[in-house]
DNA sequence: CATAATGTTGTCAC
DNA sequence: CGTGACAACATTAT
């Protein structure tokens, strides 16, 4: 995105679902049309694009999304949400698969607001020591909770869960304060190991629009997650799914005992 | 052929 | 702090 949108200038904007936005359509249009897009960056799973004169487009693909540059004279893609023209004549567009969220924001908002001023740090620029800390301070919270609570750490989703919390041994709904030194840094290692394994990995939703819109390559991807039934590659159990609060997660029985 | 279940994200109320 | 409700689909299973 760096590559492809920084120093371009913005010159037409449509969105067609108002519902992903935080202001109306018609301000949202006025508000970035003329502005150049000085760099990109990622804020936890929000996309960051930095505007001059000063303004922040934030996207968040949710549940899965389809983020397309597109050439000068390129067809359009038959469904999308946003779509930005820039002054060389290429685009950008983004079709979210259901839920996906676009926000507008001044550099002041960006602070305050509740969806991104309270981010913690990237899973992976935290130290064991960091790490640690923020896990001997809440001793009755579940494992997995802390992973998935964006103002903790942010950028680990529900589909990287699964695997992080395997890799560390660790059942989903173990207390934070139950875990052993070993155990707290087998967890920060399994983290590291999954995000690390999924960057190189190109990430989870990589072919899901292509594969139209089915999980089963999740299942190749992922070490237990989606793999309900299927053996553990360490011990040969079959994986089972567990309800844990709103979502699943999948696990060992034998590998991640409670 | 129509319903139900499902999955990733975010907030909010209890 | 955990849980469930809810919200923009699209696909598969029943």
């Amino acid at each position: 995105m760096q590559r492809s949108l920084a120093s371009r200038r913005i010159t037409l904007v449509e969105v067609t679902q108002e519902k992903c936005l935080n202001i109306p359509t018609g301000a949202a249009v006025e508000l970035l049309r003329g502005r150049t897009i000085e760099r990109v960056s990622r804020l936890g799973k929000w996309l960051c694009l930095h505007l001059q004169p000063e303004y922040f487009l934030l996207l968040n693909l949710g549940m899965g999304a389809d983020l397309r540059h597109r050439a000068p004279g390129a067809a359009l893609p038959a469904k999308y949400q946003l779509r930005i023209d820039l002054d060389e004549g290429s685009g950008l567009t983004c079709r979210f698969w259901w839920f996906g969220y676009i926000r507008l924001l001044s550099a002041a908002e960006l602070a305050t607001h509740p969806e991104t001023a309270k981010l913690g740090p990237d899973p992976l620029q935290l130290t064991a020591e960091q790490f640690a800390t923020l896990a001997r301070s809440r001793p009755q919270r579940n494992v997995k909770s802390l992973i998935l609570d964006q103002s903790r750490v942010s950028g680990i989703g529900n589909a990287y869960a699964h695997d992080i919390l395997f890799t560390a041994r660790l059942h989903p709904q173990r207390k934070l304060g139950s875990l052993s030194d070993e155990e707290l840094i087998a967890f920060h290692e399994a983290i590291r190991y999954v995000m690390e394994r999924a960057i190189k990995l190109g990430g989870i939703e990589q072919d899901f629009f292509g594969t139209g819109g089915n999980m089963n390559h999740w299942e190749s991807f992922c070490i237990v997650g989606y793999r309900e039934g299927k053996s553990c590659p360490r011990c040969g159990t079959a994986v089972v799914r567990i309800k844990t609060g709103s979502t699943a997660t999948f696990l060992c029985p034998m590998c991640q005992p409670a």
